[in-house]
DNA sequence: CCTTACATGTAATCCGTTACATGATTAG
DNA sequence: CTAATCATGTAACGGATTACATGTAAGG
């Protein structure tokens, strides 16, 4: 429903082919969406058939040639149009507290471990959101426009990986100290 | 792929009907998981079929019957089950920070006007999760087992909204300053 | 040659959303 | 008898995930 829409911002900040937009959302985009590169050809393929994006072929030095996309004017008035919509909250589906919530139907233990190993993929992320933010924003008060944007939004998701790691850590914390020291809980 | 399991705990803590069910994703379990009630019958039948579940009309005064649904020891068993997989992540997919981002390739005003509105939504949520958790867990330290994964949950869900809250403030602060000052922007 | 990385896709399946359909019961 | 609420569903469509398919080019 927004790929779309996350593909036409991504191509407005830099036209690119389907790998590098499927790199991308690896990578500099990856915390804010998601999308592998089957995805992202399938929607590419029909953004085009609907006008808005064009593509042309870009032969490459030592590796095969590849299909630049680049917005049209179609696809940014489709994308201004889509902007200016109201904004509503997204929609939050968690597995990881479905887990957390449902433990006690299982063994605590494990999910615990488990826990702990996601703190230090929050911790890990949230390192490299860090860098990121030292090494292309080392000034953010004189940013403006789309890089104050970039940075911003950059900001959000440090915030989030920081607000894991403080939930995860309070959840292990609440449960770890009545299971070392009562012996009240066999399992 | 884990409103199953989602749908497993919700009927551990409380046998329920699928209406039942839809509104208790509406309300007190929509903090971490939503879902349609057309979304929850199909799924209430597979699993049904499967085994997971087993249901029982029931009779009720002024109101047409319902079915109830209860797990079964093999529904019990498929939830310890994935209750023991390692924990991944939650995939991000957040048209908010679509929006965000791409705000200057819109009008960035309309923007900022979704944006305090979306503020005021996520405070009133936050109101309404502070409200739930001082009405059900007045005492948090007395808690253990499932009320106490149940609080630690909701408090979850209390930390997300004061994130989103933090960032949508951020952006907004960032954003507004050059705006109210310098003349170049009437408005 | 064989493997690896780059690049672009198709097909099958499952999940989620939206719109529609049906019937029971109470209140007006 | 009509409208509103409760309750349970079906059907159609589109989005997302997973597995598979094809071909180019460099490096060992």
């Amino acid at each position: 429903m927004a790929l779309e829409h996350a593909l036409l911002v991504a191509l407005r900040e830099r036209p690119a082919a389907g790998l590098d937009l499927a790199r991308r959302f690896d990578a500099s985009i990856g915390y804010f969406w998601t999308a592998t590169h089957q995805q992202v050809y399938r929607v590419l393929g029909r953004m085009e058939r609907d006008g808005w994006v064009t593509s042309r072929v870009v032969p490459q030095e030592g590796r095969p040639e590849k299909k630049e996309y680049a917005v049209t004017t179609l696809g940014e008035t489709v994308l201004a149009d889509w902007l200016a919509q109201p904004l509503q909250r997204d929609p939050v589906r968690s597995a990881v507290a479905v887990t957390l919530r449902g433990a006690s139907y299982g063994d605590r233990d494990t999910v615990l471990a488990h826990v702990e190993e996601l703190i230090a993929d929050h911790r890990t992320r949230h390192a490299a959101y860090t860098a990121m933010a030292a090494r292309d924003y080392p000034d953010p008060t004189a940013l403006s426009g789309q890089a104050l944007d970039q940075y911003l939004v950059l900001r959000g998701g440090l915030l989030m990986e920081e607000t894991w790691i403080a939930w995860l850590t309070e959840y292990a914390a609440a449960h770890r100290p009545a299971h070392r020291t009562a012996a009240q809980e066999p399992r």
